[in-house]
Parts: C-alpha cells; structure tokens; sequence
DNA sequence: AATCATCCCAACCGCAAGCAC
DNA sequence: AGTGCTTGCGGTTGGGATGAT
C-alpha cells in the first residue's frame, strides 16, 4: 500500500504478502507458535516487522478462520450487537467464530451500513439516539448512561460465563433457552445486578467484574472458544484438531453456521430481522429482534 | 475495446492498555 | 511509582476488481 511503513526500519517489506511470505509464517508458527512478535520476523526468516506478520496471521492465514459470505444469523448477530457496543470490532468478533474483527468491521462499512440508515430511521422514531455509526449512543450526563456502562461492561464480562452456562444446558439437552440472546444476558446474574442497581439507584460493582482475573475482552473469547472446544457446541467441537483446521464452511448456499452449535444459541427464527436484511428499499416494516432488544434496554434505563 | 467510476478488502497507522523491570 | 516495550484495537487508506458508460 502507498502509506509510510509502519516500522522505521529500511529494508522492511510493506503491502501485499506473497505466498512464500505466508508459507514461512505459517510454517513457522506451526512449529514454534508467534511467541514474540516482534522477534518472530527475523527468527522466520521473514522481511517483516513483527506487526504486519501479526495481522496477515489473524486476519488471514489462521486455520480456523471462517471466509466467504456472512450468513443472515451472523448478520443479525453484528447488527444486534453493534446496537449495543458500537464499533468495538474486537468484541462482536469474539461473539462470532472464525471472523476477524478487520472482516466484520469492513463487513459493517461495505454491506451493513448502507442498510441501516433506513434501519436508523426506522429505530430512530423511538430511540432517537440510535445511530448507524455508533450503535446506541448514549446522552451523556443521563443517569441511564452511567448503567449502560455498566451494564455493558458486566455484560462483556458475562459472555465467557454465558457461554460455559450454554454449553453446559446444551450438555443437558435442555431446550428452554430465551428466544433472544441479550434477554439471556438480561435475565442472567449480571442482568439481575443491573436491574438492582437500577433499582437503587446506585452504582456498585458487578458480581463478576469483582471475581474475574481479567476484564480484557479478548479473554471472554479465549474462554468461550476453550469451552466450545471441550463441550461440543462450537462448528469445531466434534472434530479433530485436523479437521478444525481444514474446516470449510459451506459458503455457496448461504446457510452455513446454521447447524452448528453455536448457532443454536441464537434465536433463528428472527425472521423480520431476517427479512429486513433482504428487503428492498422502502419495505422496512417490523425490526423484530433488535428492536425489542433496545426497547428492552430503553425500558430498564429510563 | 477503452476509459472512468465505484466498491471491496487487505494492510497500514496511531493510540492505549497491559506488562515487565 | 515511573518508564519503556509489546500487544491489541479501531480508524483509515489505497490497489485491485468489477460495473457502467
């Protein structure tokens, strides 16, 4: 790419990687996993800085990564989930296997974005403060917006918990599950914290947030892979490490992701959400799902 | 067939958080 | 406690692909 290096170091390859540049990443993280990344480079033999080997290996050269067309659930799962966080890329690609968050945030800007402007409007009659860009933005200074964040946070925090809960029931063959992802969130122990601090009308400290080792976010998706792999709920779960990483979902038919199990945590049968997402210009009616989703959250807040 | 416009996505940069010393 | 290094995240860019004229 025409941009200045992002090392300051000459003689350091910048812009498209060749396919000998993948084969010797790939080669060596095999063998010796990336460690250090910045060292990786010069040990791998590679004329790149340790960054750039970092980023073409998550976004593109990892086994378990997902390619092709998003599938309606996934759709509706960045949809739902931008509403409540945002752009926070990171963290609505741990909720989404095998995608990367450069994927999900180009996915948002190309595709998505474009349809939500009349899902803004839509939305917007109710929850003025919905924006296309931002997700729920928040007026600042309220009140609510102080449990929003908290509630967000505990939330984030919830989702390894939620995950090792949902393997677990599935584990169980319990079937009662909430139609709706975040009403499961609501009506967790952290929903239940929230809604007490909204009852009282102070802030304390999430359960959760109090016992964790760690609030990055990055660890509710290391633990939820970890307990997908060891339950059977995850697309991988029931293969062997060789099969997970020649894993090719079927992207042709458009109805990949479907049928594994982690998918059956989502409510499937969103079908105006679904239907929005096909719909021409105009023929916005119902937004299902998402809506009652902020209206749950709108409801609680103010 | 050639040119121009638009779209898509891989890759880059800067910043901030976490960690080690 | 302060400092420097490493890693991860989000925003942005530009080249290639594709479509329109």
């Amino acid at each position: 790419m025409g941009k200045a290096p992002c090392c300051d170091k000459h003689g350091v390859r910048r812009g498209a990687w060749t396919p000998e540049e993948d084969e010797a990443l790939v080669e060596y993280i095999k063998k010796h996993g990336h460690g250090s990344w910045r060292t990786l480079p010069k040990q791998a033999g590679l004329l790149r800085c340790g960054k750039s080997c970092r980023l073409r290996w998550i976004n593109y050269l990892r086994p378990d990564i997902k390619r092709g067309q998003f599938t309606t659930e996934e759709e509706s799962t960045i949809i739902q989930l931008h509403g409540m966080l945002g752009n926070r890329w990171a963290a609505i690609a741990s909720q989404l296997p095998g995608r990367t968050d450069n994927e999900i945030k180009n996915y948002w800007n190309t595709q998505l974005k474009k349809r939500l402007p009349r899902l803004g409007h839509s939305l917007g009659a109710q929850h003025p403060s919905f924006s296309p860009d931002h997700g729920v933005v928040l007026k600042s200074e309220s009140p609510s917006t102080r449990h929003m964040v908290q509630w967000e946070s505990a939330r984030v925090e919830a989702e390894a918990r939620l995950s090792m809960e949902s393997a677990l029931l599935n584990s169980w063959s319990t079937n009662e599950t909430y139609p709706d992802y975040f009403l499961q969130l609501w009506h967790s122990e952290v929903g239940q914290s929230f809604r007490m601090i909204k009852g009282k009308g102070e802030v304390c400290q999430s359960p959760i947030s109090q016992g964790s080792s760690s609030s990055k976010l990055e660890s509710c998706s290391d633990v939820s892979l970890q307990v997908k792999n060891n339950t059977g709920s995850s697309a991988f779960a029931n293969k062997s490490p060789e099969q997970a990483s020649s894993y090719k979902p079927k992207l042709e038919d458009g109805k990949t992701g479907s049928d594994s199990g982690y998918y059956e945590f989502l409510d499937t049968s969103d079908s105006a959400l679904n239907h929005f997402l096909d719909m021409p210009d105009g023929e916005i009616g119902s937004l299902g799902q998402t809506e009652s989703f902020l209206n749950t959250l709108y409801g609680s807040c103010d």
